[in-house]
DNA sequence: CCACCCCTAGGACGTTTGACCTAAATGCAA
DNA sequence: TTGCATTTAGGTCAAACGTCCTAGGGGTGG
């Protein structure tokens, strides 16, 4: 059955766009001209544009629930885990440099004119709190844990936030070699304060 | 004489609701509205509407300028000064919260699709860090004292950047804790505290 | 008193947007 | 074959957008 293929075309289309110009910047036609189909046969598929950021949003949290489910089943320990995640900003340097952190960017725009999705794409963020958070557990920070999360959810933004802005795709690297030193004082033996 | 007066509070509505809504989101009629002039005598103060971005950026560079530069005079040293860039995150919590930091959303905003005011945006940012650099310098930070401005900026973008997607005012401050106490820890020995 | 000019008001323009519809063609499956 | 899902190409619509124009108000200077 092709019922799928396009639709996901134009979710993937959408996905793309949405994180290169941003979710209101991004018309149909932009759409419907990336995947190389007629308007017609977009309203086939979606009926509202709202539709469309909902079938994308549903398209990342999935990818990112895949991805955090094969860290977590590819052996290595939960500080190796919480390095992967550290390591996205490295594997995502250029695309990062140019539009920024694909959640927080959207996460920001729907936020400022009170979008019913904005919901929905804090999903993701939770995602990686929440797991961020287990890999803390179990490297026993305990009640600090989730705290720690954010902490470093936070860095992260950060990090893509002023590379975006600077244009630095070196400041990437330096900030993730910080996060990394930071990683290894919060396990349990020197966590103390 | 009163040029200025209609001129300025265009300027600063346009600031508040770039700031609150996002740049392409705010359109002329909002500004306009907001100020209770026409759409008309809004044509006469600024032609184009990137004129107006002219404007509003102009004034966060400028406001800017005079916060800084109030604060280099306050007598206070190098470590309060810093201290005082930390507090803006308390200052403007709620904000923060609601709608992000101005300087960061408006320049991912922009960096979307590549705008011409883009660098001027950016500008502001570069003011920061030129400041926090010399801070740096003052503290004796050496040639690691614009990788320290860097730093502290991103810290900062990301506790703003995750206090609005979670909504979590209390985010804020435990954040600049662990600001404040990074900021100790970049000290050399010597410098007396 | 008149002329001038800064300022303001309100409407008109051309375009683009998201949304909707239609009629017909294509292809696959029962 | 019939039937259904999919795709195409095109047009329409109201609303909103940035832009632009003109007419008039109101004070100052000559």
């Amino acid at each position: 059955m092709q019922q799928p293929a396009t639709k996901d075309r134009i979710a993937e289309a959408a996905d793309q766009l949405f994180y290169e110009r941003g979710f209101e910047a991004t018309s149909f036609a932009d759409i419907a001209a990336a995947v190389g189909i007629s308007r017609g046969n977009f309203y086939y598929h979606f009926k509202t544009k709202d539709e469309i950021l909902e079938a994308v949003i549903a398209r990342r949290l999935a990818a990112t629930r895949t991805m955090l489910n094969a860290w977590q089943a590819n052996g290595a320990g939960p500080e190796q885990r919480v390095i992967c995640f550290i390591r996205i900003l490295i594997a995502n340097q250029a695309k990062i440099t140019l539009y920024g952190c694909p959640v927080g960017t959207l996460v920001a725009e729907l936020g400022k004119l009170n979008h019913a999705a904005q919901d929905q794409a804090n999903a993701v963020f939770t995602l990686f709190r929440r797991w961020l958070c287990r890999q803390f557990v179990e490297l026993g920070c305990g009640t600090e844990s989730d705290a720690l999360a954010m902490h470093l959810l936070a860095r992260s933004q950060g990090a893509a936030a002023l590379a975006q802005a600077f244009g630095d795709v070196e400041f990437i690297n330096r900030e993730v070699a910080l996060m990394r030193d930071w990683l290894k004082c919060q396990l349990p033996q020197d966590h103390p304060r």
